[in-house]
RNA sequence: GGCGGCGUACCCAAGUGGUUAAGGGAGAGGUCUGCAAAACCUUUAUGCGCCGGUUCGAAUCCGGCCGCCGCCUCCA
């Protein structure tokens, strides 16, 4: 397996530290607003990435963590009117809301900055000790230029970020570019006791103190959004290395950023989708194919077209799926061998290394899809070839089962059709049931017995109309939901 | 300004030295169907931003140019 690692700018061959464990941590979110497509991008990659991992037969401790002390917080708190805790708790809510539905399972610890000052106090004492640190009132800092290996991740040195940066002059600190272990707390902020007076822990020390604390001093992935590379892991490298003066993580994955119009989706462009809006509308099973379809690294640019595109491939899956099942309950036991099932067989034969090379090159999902997809149209095709028998049964619910578990590693694909089609009349918000369709098709189809074509197409239109598509087999009418941009 | 990345068909997108450049969507034609829908078939890049170079051979490596983006400031 090999994945990229931002650390040497090249894919690795992926050795973890301790055979067939794997330790990984991925920066969470910070609890102040609702979250984003972009963090349910970051959620779903490293999702995947720890299914993978465990479908591999890595044993996998996953940590993901939230931040729920920071200034963002302390903000949002006075806008609201409420609690700086009470922001924080109903914001984690809120995120589970969202990546609950969207499939996101939950990591293994979640840790809370706010459970961990001992920790952090620790490794800031630990730090002042080593002599990498210095207090000022009631601030502490960390000195840059004592870490040598300072912009080892983000790549540039400090003279390169001297040149450019348009850093804000404290003249309280000995470097522009050292950053804050330790924040002395106003009257009425947050703040815990410590050595230095009352305060709250900056941002990036909590992850070098939950990382370590769960995964120990070294661990094997370290994961979040490409615009945490630099200052955050860069600093979380510069502490945790201080500190313990070992290496802190061997593989950095970095996730590519969502884009509107060619640009970064951000707070301060004002260019935000949340999940809950693109939720109102989509599946979420959709937008996971969406994001899906595109390596992880890449840039994705939002669009609701490409949204109605997903929604058609994974209709194409369960319409794939709702055909079998009707075509298995009426195929006759008679053996009908054809020439498609050598095709079928070759493809089902290297269907699961083909998957798991694809996803072994640094988890290229887009690939692995394309390669589901194939073998979805293979088995279309071997059915339109009519096969029969108990030969043709195996192999037919071989494909759905490969499908399936490829499926499994990406949570997409697990529903029942009807399941999927039922979800859709909610998110479509048509107003019909599946009794009422039932009684529809059941009327239509008494017309088509009596051969008045147009009686039955008048209540097919009508059901169009509404968003429902019938579709007549050998195996009786079907119904389905409208997707995509058919009209 | 410094550093990093990207540019593959009408759209999205995989592919980083070698069989016919994956896959999805859209369009066109066809098979099937009472008609549809679905499915399948054919079709849409002798070419991968442009120009050179290396090589028996390049979308893939090297150089230059053009265009776009990100980071350097909170940010997934």
């Amino acid at each position: 397996m090999r994945i990229y690692n931002t650390l040497s700018g090249k894919k690795e061959e992926f050795v973890p530290l301790e055979s067939g464990k794997v330790g990984m941590y991925a920066c969470g979110v910070t609890v102040y607003d609702y979250c984003h497509i972009g963090h349910a991008r970051s959620a779903i990659v490293f999702d995947v990435i720890s299914r993978y991992l465990r479908y591999r037969g890595f044993d996998v401790k996953f940590v993901r963590n939230f931040t729920d002390i920071d200034d963002k917080i302390i903000r949002r708190a006075e806008e609201e009117g409420i609690a700086w805790d009470e922001v924080a708790r109903k914001y984690t809510e809120e995120y589970y809301r969202d990546m609950d539905a969207l499939g996101v399972a939950r990591a293994d610890v979640e840790p809370k900055a706010t459970e961990h000052i001992p920790e952090i106090i620790a490794m800031v004492k630990t730090l002042l000790a080593k002599g990498y640190a210095y207090q000022v009132d009631g601030d502490v800092y960390f000195e840059v230029r004592r870490f040598p290996g300072y912009g080892k991740l983000s790549k540039r040195s400090m003279d390169e970020m001297m040149a450019g940066a348009r850093v804000e002059v404290d003249e309280r600190k000995r470097d522009p570019l050292d950053f804050a272990l330790w924040k002395s707390s106003r009257e009425g902020e947050p703040a815990w006791d410590s050595p230095w007076g009352p305060g709250r822990p900056g941002w990036h020390i909590e992850c070098s103190a939950m990382s370590i604390k769960h995964l120990g001093e070294t661990f094997d992935i370290h994961g979040g959004g490409a615009d945490l590379i630099f200052p955050h892991h860069e600093n979380e490298i510069a502490q945790s290395e201080a500190s313990t003066g070992k290496p802190f993580v061997r593989y950095w994955i970095h996730n590519g950023f969502i884009t509107v119009s060619r640009e970064k989706m951000s707070k301060s462009l004002g260019n935000i989708f949340t999940i809950r809006e693109i939720l109102e509308r989509f599946d979420p099973e959709v937008v996971r194919v969406f994001l899906l379809s595109t390596h992880y690294r890449s840039p994705v640019e939002y669009s609701e077209e490409q949204l109605l595109e997903a929604e058609v491939s994974v209709n194409r899956f369960y319409s794939t799926v709702m055909r079998i099942d009707g075509y298995l309950a009426r195929m006759p036991d008679r053996e009908r061998v054809t020439p498609e099932e050598a095709v079928l067989r070759e493809l089902l034969g290297g269907f699961r290394t083909g998957f798991e090379e694809a996803m072994n090159d640094d988890f290229n999902t887009a690939l692995a899809l394309g390669q589901m997809f194939e073998l979805l149209r293979e088995l279309n095709r071997y059915l339109d070839s009519r096969p029969s028998g108990q030969g043709a049964r195996g192999l037919v619910k071989e494909g759905v089962e490969r499908l399936r578990e490829a499926g499994r590693v990406l949570n997409i694909f697990q529903r029942s059709p009807r399941q999927w089609h039922l979800s859709l009349l909610k998110t479509k918000g048509i107003p019909l049931t599946e009794e009422e369709i039932e009684r529809r098709i059941a009327e239509r189809q008494e017309a088509r017995k009596a051969r008045d074509w147009q009686k039955a197409d008048s209540i097919r239109d009508e059901l169009l109309k509404r968003g429902i598509v019938l579709e007549d087999t050998r195996e009786g009418t079907l119904w389905r939901v409208r997707v995509g941009t058919e009209a």
